[in-house]
DNA sequence: GGCATTTGGCTTTTT
DNA sequence: GCCAAATGCC
């Protein structure tokens, strides 16, 4: 890999803005990379090409990424480019890896020692229900998810408590919240322990301490680099800020048009301002598409265009139009299962493969009608994300096993299975233990061993606590004499822990015992109990993919970076997908992530995309009449095919059924709220008019007089701006009784234009779009 | 301390 | 309507 040769080979094939993304190497670049045009590539080429220029040492390059996933694949990826020299790259990793990596080489400057814990959610809000009910306060009122929630936001903002903007920490239990949180992190402290928020806040507060550690690490990291930078929140912004500082090689890949995770504190305006934040910055735009065909790029970036913060990017690809993306309307969610079923059966009469096909939901409860129907038909399928394996509640009580032996401080871990397998250890037994650990000072494990001395507790629980405080000294006796693998059985076996499920004798103790055998074979991979706790709590996945040929099934937000043959796209509605709760929270900034979303679904399908809608949906267990999405309406009509509903009857004509049956305000389909505007014709009543009669004469098929796709007057509409826009069409006055799909039953006690203002029975006041709620 | 019943909430998810 | 968590009872 001589560095004087014309043109390396790694540089084959790249068109020529890539092989200009991985080129520049100095100063700040940003390479914007939509979707499909050869971003990983782009990124680990680039790292290639530092190497083989001798530009830097493996050792000097800074890569991150967010996932273990994208961080392995980068690894892979390199090392098929260069060789082993990637083995020399440490500083390859998530945010969180190379954060506790560096917090662990300077622990003590923090106020930690090297050997601290990596809390996960789990124990996290453990910790805060302790402090929580410490300071008596009602976790019904103020529960601990909450605040959990609150310490999350303020710690992705790179804020420690004593930064907390004043007004902020007085909304929880009555102007505590910041004191609660320097309350946690103390706790934290004395426990040697972090979450996942303080792998970034802390680095970022050792930096800030200690300028020297600082510049050491700028001298020593010649190249950052960053992956979804679109999806980088504040602290991550912060830290990397911190560490380019002094005009370092910096380059960020990113699409601004994927950023699906602002409600977990990502930044769009990260990658919006970086060329604000690092003057002078190139920036490259990638916008060759090598995934899909002319259709689908041509609906996602017409769907696209209808957000207005972006920095903009026009696709284009070489590929033929290829099929139309079609958009299908069903009668309820069974049909649109239905009719999926069938369209993938016939597709894979055709010799598609199941693999090459994927269901994007917008919420996980929309999976289980597809799995239901596959179930039936015999079709294979795979859930791909849901509950991490690690996150298992047999893998998690190993976990702590193991912790008390490596960790004797560790509390949250001794308290977690000191009463399982039970041992007659409960509530009051706990109590004592921890009164005397506060008092005294000391680990709760310690207190124990106090306990055990005097005869605060029954006899019975004293001998049991007493025994597994003597097992725990054994164990840990073994740590370097017996391999561990071997260990973490003989821990399992001895607590009672595997004794505990095998008495079960449930399929799904069994299940869980073939996990607990997974976790033992995983521990061989690593050279101590220590060394594997270290990787579990940061990595650990369950994806065991089984070779099957099936139909993944998954979230739109676990598919980015993904790509398939087809794509269903199924419960285009209003209301399900944008979500009405992203509308309500976050505004125009939620319908436009929505969009983005809608967006990254399109964009997965390398030759098929099939989108679905239906009329009605279960909401929460009611069924409830829905109306079309409005990025239905945003898709372009010269390249989106419509589809006739494989069902019988499409929408207008008598319908009847299950509907007329389960729905409380019976036989009124015809009163539903969509119905009623489209009496009323167009765009009146503001709200969802738009949607609401568009989607009817959609509905209808017969095509009208607007084209199947026309936009109908009157701007774009977001619930939660609360638009007051229609005049007269309001057919609510002053007393009347309402029904809404959320709220209940409730009478008007106001009106502003299509604004009301409702006291419902149950919900309390709020303010509502008349659209969405019907008089009864 | 353990089991049965009631209650509440219900978008997306990584580390 | 469904599920997990929390309460209440024995």
């Amino acid at each position: 890999m001589a560095a004087g040769r014309p043109r390396p080979s790694y540089l084959d094939g790249l068109n020529p803005e890539q092989r200009q993304a991985v080129e520049a190497l100095d100063g700040a670049v940003l390479v914007l990379a939509g979707a499909g045009t050869g971003k990983t590539r782009v990124l680990t080429t680039r790292i290639a090409h530092i190497l083989a220029s001798g530009r830097a040492f493996p050792s000097q390059i800074l890569a991150v990424t967010f996932t273990n996933k994208a961080a392995r694949e980068m690894k892979e990826r390199i090392s098929a480019m260069v060789g082993e020299a990637v083995e020399g790259m440490p500083w390859l990793g998530t945010f969180h890896a190379i954060g506790t990596k560096i917090l662990r080489r300077h622990a003590e400057l923090v106020g930690l020692k090297p050997n601290f814990t990596i809390l996960d959610t789990d124990d996290q809000i453990r910790l805060i229900k302790q402090i929580l009910s410490a300071e008596n306060l009602d976790d019904k009122r103020w529960p601990a998810r909450t605040l959990a929630g609150m310490i999350d936001g303020w710690k992705n903002r790179g804020l420690t408590p004593d930064q907390v903007p004043a007004g902020e920490g007085a909304v929880f239990a009555g102007g505590r919240g910041v004191a609660l949180y320097a309350a946690f992190q103390d706790r934290l402290k004395t426990l040697n322990a972090t979450d996942f928020g303080d792998l970034l806040l802390e680095p970022i507060r050792l930096f800030r301490l200690n300028p020297d550690v600082l510049a050491d690490y700028q001298r020593r990291f010649r190249f950052l680099l960053v992956d979804e930078y679109q999806d980088t929140n504040v602290a991550q912004y912060l830290w990397l800020r911190l560490l380019a500082l002094g005009g370092k090689n910096i380059c960020c890949v990113g699409d601004d048009d994927q950023s699906i995770y602002g409600w977990r504190g990502a930044e769009v305006d990260n990658i919006l301002r970086f060329d604000h934040d690092f003057p002078g910055a190139t920036v490259i735009r990638l916008e060759r598409n090598y995934r899909s065909t002319g259709h689908i790029l041509a609906a996602a970036s017409h769907l696209i265009a209808h957000n207005e913060g972006r920095l903009g990017k026009t696709l284009f690809t070489d590929d033929e139009p290829g099929e139309k993306p079609t958009v299908t309307s069903t009668w309820d969610s069974e049909e649109e299962a239905r009719a999926v079923g069938e369209e993938i059966e016939s597709l894979q009469r055709r010799g598609h493969k199941l693999d090459d096909t994927a269901i994007l939901v917008r919420a996980s409860f929309q999976m289980r009608e597809f799995e239901e129907r596959f179930i039936t038909l015999g079709l294979p399928y795979r859930v791909i994300g849901g509950p991490r394996f690690y996150e298992r509640a047999e893998i998690r009580d190993a976990l702590a096993y193991f912790r008390c032996v490596v960790q004797p401080a560790d509390d949250l871990a001794f308290e977690r299975i000191v009463n399982v397998p039970k041992r007659g250890l409960g509530e009051a037994s706990i109590k004592q233990m921890h009164d005397h650990a506060r008092a005294a000072g000391i680990p709760l494990m310690q207190a124990a061993r106090d306990i055990v001395e005097t005869d605060a507790l029954k006899p019975k629980a004293r001998t049991s606590l007493r025994e597994l405080l003597q097992c725990f000294e054994r164990w840990r006796g073994d740590l370097d004499g017996k391999p561990h693998t071997e260990l973490a059985e003989i821990i399992l076996d001895e607590s009672g822990y595997t004794g505990m499920w095998q008495q079960e004798r449930t399929a799904e103790a069994t299940g869980r015992l073939e996990n607990l055998k997974e976790l033992v074979r995983s521990m061989e991979d690593y050279a101590n109990l220590p060394a594997f706790l270290e990787h579990v709590s940061l990595v650990m996945e369950s994806d065991r993919s089984d070779g099957v040929d099936a139909v993944s099934i998954m979230t739109l937000h676990s598919a980015k970076g993904l790509e398939f043959e087809t794509v269903f796209l199924p419960g285009w509605e209003e209301g399900l997908f944008p979500h009405q709760r992203a509308l309500d929270e976050s505004g125009r900034a939620g319908l436009e992530e929505e969009r983005r979303l809608a967006y990254v679904g399109l964009t997965r399908a390398r030759r098929r995309a099939k989108i679905y809608f239906s009329a009605n949906r279960r909401i929460h267990g009611l069924w409830s009449s829905t109306i079309p999405s409005r990025f239905v309406d945003e898709l372009p009509e010269d390249h989106v095919e419509v589809e006739e509903s494989k069902g019988k009857p499409g929408w207008g004509g008598g319908m009847v059924s299950r509907f007329d049956r389960a729905d409380p305000f019976a036989s009124s389909n015809y009163g539903t709220p969509g119905w009623q505007r489209a009496k009323a014709g167009g765009g009146q009543g503001g709200g969802f008019a738009e949607g609401g009669a568009g989607a009817l004469e959609r509905g209808r098929f017969g095509g009208s007089s607007r084209g199947a796709f026309g936009h109908a007057s009157g701007g774009k509409v977001i619930e939660g701006e609360l638009i007051a826009k229609s005049t007269g069409g309001s057919s609510f006055s002053r007393g009347d009784r309402v029904f809404h799909v959320k709220f209940g039953y409730g009478e008007i006690i106001a009106l502003d234009g299509n604004k009301l203002t409702v006291q419902f029975d149950k919900a309390g006041e709020k303010k509502v779009v008349d659209s969405f709620v019907e008089k009864v």
